[in-house]
DNA sequence: CTAGGGTTAG
């Protein structure tokens, strides 16, 4: 019998072995710890000890004052204790109690308290409190590591797993299903899915143990994310023929990543499937993930009638179902119902939360109504919230699409006042407001911060950047900065030419412009409807109509018809060019796709009537094209007025 | 008795 703990038990007499054992897992870091911890200093240097978390402290009685005698005299009565524990200080004060204990209480009530540690989300603590209980001789069982264990996965630290499960193999505690699925899990949180794979089949081929529905589930989750969801029904079939039985959360998984993807038809046959085949019941998760789906669609009506559904069927919705109605309603500017939404969840009882919020305050900066924004966020406190980087990116972002950047900079400087740290959204928030107010230099010297910081630019970054120097006048700059980053993805992503192709377009060089759009087919690059509006456009701005007809030609050919801005571009080139003739043409053509004008191009037209460079009767064909929301339009009406 | 997997905001 070659069991794992066998193995790694005789391994701690012999390097060599342990080597061996260790190489199974394919985790030479493993092997590195349990030597340094075998010289003895291993558990303090590489334990997690960090510093911003006020509760990392070995020293706690100090820190937190007098023990509070209600838990002083019920450790050992029943787990309500346990239960009673929603902050930190009566956490760490019970832990000293239970130190002090003769006898100790036994290792299942410190797990529990553990446990509760861990639900509070204070990871750094808990592991901290796991070693104490080892050094002062607490009989950890594999419990206590699985927690552990789980806590190192949740800081994002899971090769420190390796670390606590080669710290409990000396002391005979050997990892089960449970282990691996935490480390499986782990590594899935990571983005590690190609070594979750790889260790998920050398704990099947090697059967170290058999796995689970938790497991399977955790590793559909894996395939979920990378994308690659007909791999995740594929192991969910595997998984039924092996006689392990997918549940709720197995379906859930698959069901939300198939909505995320859009794919709210296979979603729902997935849903069926789940309800009608296996009989298993879906719940308030399940629920609202198609219910997110349906909304980011912009389906909001069958959302409602899911949310409908889902009470019929007496399962209520919970904070974050009425959360993502909000959020649903906000991105489309219905802020009022947003706030109905909120208004109806208090009534049943639902407290809203930060992310509620963040949502309803995005809502208010996306329609610029920065008053209504900000004492939104003002109010956080009074509600016993505390605002997060999410709620204030969105305040910042709000901020500077208004370009009042004296006020984002106000709020930048006071979330890390407040201990914030400020991440890649932050910055790209913050220098996309820079460049659109023209402060360059502002915008350099928060790239340097953020240099500095420590957090890693990401394309979004280097779009901003490139888009900022376009639209600053420094297109030069901008192409060199693109060709020094010829090497990375930045230089083969689409957005980024199309951004650079604009801003070659707008500031006259169209022979660039031209050159960028031809070098996308040799970078197998397929230009999208926003980089043929791009070039189209320089092309009518260098006078080069001929060219931009050709290309307006080709798009269809190219499986990319020309949208709504693709025709306004075009138009407004011919108007600027004076080429009258065209015009009607192409507004037909609209009117036949059913395509609407916008409001620049429908006054550009109205002007070209009423300088009779086009003939009137085309004001019956224009009146179609204009949409609804622009009927009432006041610059437009003046404009219509004119030509009465 | 205690431990592992699924949902929301920028």
């Amino acid at each position: 019998m070659r069991s794992l703990f066998f193995i790694i038990i005789k391994c701690a007499s012999s390097k060599s072995e342990l080597e061996t054992a260790t190489t199974m897992m394919k985790r030479t870091d493993f092997v590195l710890h349990a030597f340094i911890k075998r010289r003895g200093n291993f558990f303090t240097n590489s334990f997690l000890l960090h510093s911003e978390n006020p509760y990392s402290s070995f020293q706690l009685g100090l820190r937190f004052g007098p023990r509070k005698a209600s838990i002083h005299s019920n450790v050992s009565s029943n787990r309500s204790v346990f239960e009673k524990i929603t902050n930190m200080n009566d956490a760490l004060n019970l832990f000293d109690e239970m130190l002090q204990r003769r006898p100790l209480p036994s290792v299942v009530k410190f797990n529990q308290l553990l446990t509760v540690v861990t639900k509070l989300k204070h990871f750094s603590c808990s592991l901290d409190l796991f070693k104490q209980m080892c050094s002062i001789g607490v009989p950890v069982d594999s419990c206590s590591m699985n927690i552990a264990i789980n806590c190192c996965c949740q800081l994002s630290r899971t090769s420190d797993s390796f670390v606590v499960l080669g710290f409990c193999f000396r002391r005979a505690i050997a990892p089960d299903v449970c282990t691996f699925n935490t480390i499986l899990n782990g590594l899935v949180l990571e983005d590690r899915i190609v070594e979750a794979e790889k260790l998920f089949k050398k704990l099947i081929k090697q059967k170290l143990c058999e796995p689970d529905v938790v497991m399977y589930s955790t590793m559909i989750k894996g395939l979920c994310k990378l994308g690659n969801n007909v791999t995740a029904v594929a192991l969910l079939r595997l998984m039924e023929q092996k006689n392990c039985k997918p549940d709720i959360v197995t379906y859930s998984t698959i069901i939300d990543s198939l909505c995320k993807d859009k794919l709210i038809d296979d979603a729902f046959n997935l849903f069926k499937e789940m309800v009608f085949d296996k009989g298993a019941v879906p719940d308030v998760i399940t629920y609202n993930s198609i219910i997110c789906g349906l909304c980011k669609l912009g389906r909001r009506d069958e959302a409602s009638k899911m949310l409908k559904e889902m009470e019929d069927a007496n399962i209520s919705p919970n904070v974050q179902t009425y959360s993502i109605l909000v959020d649903a309603f906000c991105k489309e500017g219905k802020v009022e119902e947003a706030e109905a939404v909120i208004n109806i969840m208090v009534k049943r009882g639902k407290v809203p939360d930060i992310v509620t919020y963040s949502s309803l305050i995005d809502g208010y900066c996306l329609r610029g109504e920065m008053i209504n924004a900000k004492s939104t966020f003002d109010s956080l406190t009074l509600r016993g919230l505390v605002p997060n980087v999410v709620t204030y990116n969105s305040l910042l972002n709000g901020y500077c699409k208004n370009l009042n950047m004296e006020k984002a900079m106000t709020m930048f400087h006071e979330m890390s006042r407040k201990g914030l740290k400020p991440n890649v959204v932050t910055y790209n928030t913050m220098l996309q407001g820079f460049f659109r107010v023209g402060w360059c230099g502002a915008a350099r010297k928060l790239f340097d911060e953020m240099h500095a910081q420590g957090q890693m630019p990401n394309e979004c970054t280097f779009g901003i950047i490139l888009e900022g120097l376009c639209n600053n006048h420094q297109v030069e700059e901008a192409l060199s900065l693109f060709k020094l980053m010829s090497d990375s993805k930045l230089n083969s992503d689409i957005f980024v030419y199309t951004i650079l192709i604009d801003g070659a377009g707008k500031s006259g060089k169209v022979d660039i412009a031209r050159n960028l759009f031809h070098d996308l087919s040799d970078k197998g690059l397929q230009p999208n409807v926003r980089t043929y509006s791009v070039m189209i456009s320089g092309f009518c701005r260098g006078g080069l109509l001929g060219d931009a007809k050709l290309l307006f030609l080709k798009m269809d050919e190219s499986g990319c018809p020309p949208n709504n801005v693709t025709y306004c571009v075009l138009l407004q080139g011919y108007i600027k060019n004076e080429h009258y003739d065209d015009v009607e043409t192409l507004l037909q053509e609209m009117d036949g796709k059913g395509y609407s004008l916008d409001a620049s191009t429908v006054s550009m037209l109205l002007d070209q009537i009423a300088a009779k460079s086009l003939d009137r009767s085309m004001l019956t064909l224009i009146g179609k094209l204009v949409p609804e929301e622009l009927i009432d339009d006041p610059s437009l009406f003046r404009l219509g007025d004119k030509l009465k």
